[in-house]
DNA sequence: AGATTTACTATTTTT
DNA sequence: TAGTAAATCT
């Protein structure tokens, strides 16, 4: 039996031990939401609950897995809970079972964001047009409005509108293109993310069907409630329809994804779909010291509406953060490598260390100063083992295996022989729609002109040499790949291709996990399969930690002993784009109390006064002016709150871009300097 | 016409 | 860097 009492403080113990019925628990930052939701599933098992009876929703299918692997330890039980998982690997797994009601086959293909960007290229290219010298939006923005709309159950014509008025004279074309793309999926067998989750409500519509599930879920719990759509929303509902013991945990304070139409309003709707619904506030903070956690609320006490919190915490070092303003960003990075070289020294493991920014390219002036001094450090900003190029190349091969229809993949393999363009792809996709199964693929160059039939056999050579292997054993299958002319292509056009040779090998090593093609590459989309190994080398390199560099969304619900926060200028944090949208500014501003509310003992907000010219940097570097202004978040924070109160008090930057920037501190007179010359303190280092 | 090469530009966040 | 538009080649 589980001692709950000794391991959970009584707030957390109420939610575990009766979070029966419909529950909304309002968890602050570092509150142990995770762990509340943890123990409450052990609980339910020990109680006698079967896992199958258990729904567990997370953001992240790293999440679900964390979170089943600490249930396993606590209840000393070797089952795994088969419905734990996100939003969309659960809709998944019940669109597999009943995608013929929908007139979906069974082995249908799921489409990344990339593949629904191609796909909508080719449904626009009908209806490009300009109009009064504008040009029709491209392929990703269509995207962007096509998804929010379905996200929001609103139409593209209202999102056109509301969010996108200098398209409005392209509204109708816009709709036109919509539907011609949903056309183009249907035909494709393949379902985009959005449709994982559209498509699970419209099953839960079909009484029969939502009968078995309702009354299959005994228990309905979902993490990080803030941060889900309405659909989302919808789905829990229903699942939760026949038991409604239903516990969603949010934290409205940390709402980061209204871009994908994550709405908080979902946690004020669930008070009113269940009146009867018990509320727990978890509002002790573990994790941060009271001078952070004082910091965190100061900021986001600057956005009006919130459910109100009174944080508490236990912990208090008497350290305080810190605001650190640097010359340029070269200068930052420097000053960031020195300061983690220190800590370490400092006796802080490498692992309790995090340097986060608001986009992923804010991290490039830092990699290469960590680099040079051989500071080892775990990067989660960028590209994930399966968005990379060569990876999905060999994904679309099994793809085309696994469900022949699937334009996409098609293009993405063709493309890429030579001779064959745009245009002969197109005429090979629609010979392949006359093909009634993979043998009759030779007859397809009937179809085509010279130069583009010398292109098929090539592709053709790659195919070949696929089908040697079993059809059920994806590890062959892309072990054949690279052993195909495929490997030829890679070396001629990359000059990196050795290391792409071993992600392929690894690739491999995934997909020898599984014994069915079409989980394979449902997992591969899913990314369930790579968090999966990440946990497995996790493992295996337990002592040697690295530092980790993460965007700010990336971080959620994680926590680190020692937290920067770079690139705190304005235009960059909050970000220029953002801040044009509606409730932008509110929503920088809750990321930036996510990010600081990671630390537990030491939190550094670092500043680049200037972005020297030709850096890859962010707002205002572009022309002549490359002065920058502290981010306006800083200016939110009492000095009080901050260990170098005269800096902060008195700089004043000016804009004079052929002098540098001109600053002034308490202790100090002015000073002018020029980018580039200004000096790291040496004791940092 | 269709494929390929070259020149150029713009970078938010993600299941 | 990577993705696109324009220019050039076959």
């Amino acid at each position: 039996m589980i001692n709950f009492s000794q391991e959970l403080n009584s707030e957390q113990l109420q939610v575990v031990l009766h979070g029966d019925g419909p529950c909304l628990v309002l968890a602050g930052a570092g509150s142990g939401k995770t762990r509340v939701i943890t123990y409450r599933v052990a609980c339910l098992l020990e109680q006698g609950v079967l896992p199958e009876n258990i729904l567990l929703v997370t953001f992240t299918n790293k999440a679900a897995n964390e979170m089943v692997e600490r249930v396993k330890k606590l209840t000393n039980r070797e089952e795994k809970l088969p419905w734990a998982g996100t939003f969309h690997s659960i809709g998944h797994k019940i669109l597999r079972a009943h995608a013929n009601e929908l007139g979906y086959q069974k082995n249908f293909s799921i489409l990344d964001s990339d593949d629904s960007e191609s796909l909508l290229k080719l449904a626009a290219k009908d209806f490009s047009i300009s109009a009064k010298g504008k040009k029709f939006p491209t392929a990703g923005v269509l995207q962007g409005i096509i998804s929010f709309a379905r996200n929001t159950e609103k139409t593209v014509a209202k999102v056109v509108e509301e969010r996108y008025p200098q398209f409005s004279v392209f509204e109708e074309a816009i709709t036109s293109v919509a539907k011609a793309y949903e056309e183009r999926k249907k035909e494709a067998n393949a379902m985009d993310f959005d449709d994982l989750l559209l498509n699970t409500l419209r099953l839960l519509n079909i009484s029969e069907i939502r009968k078995r599930y309702t009354q299959q879920f005994q228990y309905v719990l979902v993490d990080e409630y803030q941060d889900t759509n309405k659909i989302q929303a919808a789905i829990v509902k229903k699942l939760a329809e026949e038991y409604k013991n239903i516990l969603v945990v949010g934290d409205d304070a940390q709402s980061i994804y209204s871009f994908r139409g994550a709405n908080i309003e979902n946690i004020l709707q669930f008070e009113k779909d269940y009146p009867q619904a018990k509320i727990f506030r978890l509002e002790t903070n573990y994790r941060s010291s009271q001078e952070i956690l004082s910091l965190a609320n100061a900021v986001i006490a600057n956005n009006p509406k919130q459910y109100k919190k009174n944080l508490k915490t236990i912990l208090t070092t008497g350290v305080r953060p810190e605001f650190l303003p640097h010359g340029d960003q070269g200068e930052e990075a420097l000053f960031i490598a020195g300061k983690i070289a220190s800590l370490i020294r400092g006796g802080i493991e490498e692992k309790e260390i995090a340097v986060l920014f608001r986009a992923a390219h804010h991290s490039q002036a830092l990699e290469l100063e960590l680099m040079r001094l051989g500071i080892d450090y775990d990067y989660r900003g960028g590209l994930r083992f399966f968005e990379r190029s060569h990876v999905k190349d060999v994904l679309a091969y099994l793809r085309i295996l696994n469900n022949l229809a699937d334009t996409t993949a098609w293009l993405r393999v063709l493309m890429f022989e030579e001779g064959i363009g745009p245009a002969s792809a197109g005429k090979i996709i629609d010979e392949v729609k006359k093909i009634e199964n993979i043998n009759g693929l030779e007859n397809v160059a009937q179809a085509l002109s010279d130069k583009a039939k010398s292109g098929w056999w090539n592709f053709m050579k790659i195919w070949n040499k696929i089908l040697e292997a079993g059809p059920g054993n994806p590890a062959e299958l892309v072990n054949k790949i690279i052993a195909s002319p495929y490997k030829q292509h890679l070396e001629a056009e990359k000059l990196d291709s050795a290391e792409r040779l071993e992600d392929l090998k690894q690739l491999a090593v995934f997909a020898s996990r599984y014994d069915n093609l079409e989980n394979f590459l449902a997992d591969a989309a899913l990314q369930e399969a790579f968090n999966l190994q990440r946990q497995k080398e996790k493992k295996d390199k337990i002592k040697e930690g690295k530092i980790v560099l993460s965007t700010i969304h990336q971080s959620k619900g994680l926590e680190w002993s020692a937290v920067f926060v770079i690139n705190l200028s304005q235009g960059a944090f909050p970000n220029e784009r953002a801040l044009r949208e509606d409730g932008g500014l509110e929503e920088e501003r809750r990321l930036f109390y996510v990010a600081v509310t990671r630390a537990k003992k030491y939190l550094f907000m670092t500043f680049p006064m200037s972005n020297s010219r030709g850096n890859n940097s962010y707002a205002g570097s572009w022309g002549e002016n490359f002065v920058n202004e502290p981010s306006m978040f800083v200016s939110e924070i009492d000095s009080e709150l901050l260990e170098d109160k005269s800096f902060l008090k008195n700089v004043t930057v000016l804009n004079d871009p052929s002098e540098g920037i001109t600053y002034e501190r308490e202790d100090e007179p002015q000073k002018k300097i020029k980018p580039g010359s200004f000096l790291v303190d040496v004791e940092d280092l």
